[in-house]
DNA sequence: CGGGCGGTTGATGAGCATCAACACTTGTGG
DNA sequence: CCACAAGTGTTGATGCTCATCAACCGCCCG
């Protein structure tokens, strides 16, 4: 098993964090009913839920981005996902949801009420499977998050979420090496638990080495692959512990 | 909601992290099924099972604890939860484990084919939904730990941990302030993402300022538990980010 | 034009990892 | 039964990484 890591660019290593849109296109109960649903558009800043409502739909991202993330009553914030375009969330919710989903821009979203998927699922075991297995994939992915935020260094970091981003890049049919960020610099900073500063100058020294190239703060292309997934495995730096 | 923290001690605030001894009574075709089991024995620094292994079984502990966690090829470890009697183990692989779970102690299990549980879910749509929501919970835990991990110093961190196990010894119907730790510095620091050292001196700072008393390394007594709540919430620490 | 937001860069220092030495416990073999 | 070795935990000295504080730039939008 390789460890990369992330949930959000290719969920870091195996599972992905949410059921992606590359899925196999074998009939689907789930996609059938979500095609039929109203869609429902999400301006920037929005908020599909916030932690504590009430839970009631899953929902399927059809156009945009969205921010998954918890709140500490403080005001620190963990960013636990990033959803793409054929992401589903809202999964795993309890009666309530543990965390809010924000669109980072205009975004539209086509939802499913519970009951009709716990219908759905008693109806078809598949569903009632392949919701299971999405979950697990979901906790696969935030596990790995954990070990990244826990264990490594910010350069590690940076460099696993970039190859995340390029990772969920191919998978969608676009480019390994030119990365657009529909995040800013405080939702990388809060998903991989550092500060902006340290980001933006982990972006910079990227640069200066001719890993990777930077233009207009949103565009990432990717020189040097090879240095890259270096980076994101040790860094260099050997410590006790290794 | 309640931001407290982790998935081993109480999981921090919501869910367990695992189907936890502590369940409402109602028959349960799952511990009717564990409780025909044989029993397996599991010596000290055994592994049940280990990464990458093909998923064959799930696990209820019935004596002893258990140690879940990830290596990374440098050596660098996370331990993402510890099973203690009544747990369940194993939950949400596909295919193959993605963590270890070893033993800290001589530890007794029952097993369960994961065929086996398919087969119960099919037939029964609550042990299916009941699956659902274990797994949700490890989610929950999983993302609670990635918080705590990722935002909060050491003490908070180690403040939170031992106000988990508390809860937890409560759960369980024992002493909330007379805590036995199972598990070792070492383990402590994998989970939390700190250095056995910084887990030491800590826990003395704990000690010196009266909120906990140590004996024989091993067992805690919680003397003020306001003033460890208070030190796993914010520590006195401001910054820009509160 | 001016204000606000997002991003970058610099200076400084705190928190924690690292390296090192020592105390204590446990188990093993003479 | 004791000595020794290995494992676990504690404490101290030092330095690096990254957070913090601060200033500045570019852009968008009213």
């Amino acid at each position: 098993m390789l460890a990369t890591a992330f949930t959000t660019a290719g969920d870091l290593g195996n599972g992905r964090s949410v059921l992606d849109a590359a899925a196999p296109a074998a009939r689907d109960p789930l996609d059938d009913r979500l095609a039929r649903a109203a869609p429902r558009t999400i301006e920037a800043r929005e908020h599909i839920f916030c932690e504590g409502d009430r839970a009631t739909h899953v929902y399927r991202v059809e156009v945009g981005h969205l921010c998954i993330y918890r709140m500490m009553s403080d005001g620190r914030r963990q960013v636990v996902d990033f959803a793409y375009p054929g992401d589903i969330i809202g999964l795993g919710a309890l009666g309530e949801h543990g965390e809010s989903a924000q669109a980072m821009e205009r975004t539209v979203v086509r939802g499913m009420p519970l009951a009709t998927l716990r219908e759905l699922a008693q109806t078809d075991h598949r569903l009632g499977m392949k919701l299971y297995e999405a979950l697990s994939r979901e906790l696969m992915a935030a596990r790995e998050l954990l070990f990244t935020v826990s264990q490594r260094t910010a350069t590690e970091r940076v460099a696993a979420f970039l190859l995340a981003l390029s990772r969920r890049a191919v998978r969608r049919g676009e480019s390994a090496t030119e990365i657009v960020l529909p995040m800013t610099r405080m939702d990388i900073a809060d998903f991989l638990g550092l500060t902006i500063e340290t980001v933006s100058r982990t972006l910079t020294r990227l640069r200066t080495d001719h890993v990777i190239d930077l233009e207009q703060c949103i565009l990432v292309t990717i020189c040097n692959p090879a240095a890259l997934a270096e980076l994101a495995q040790s860094s260099g730096q050997v410590g006790r512990r290794g």
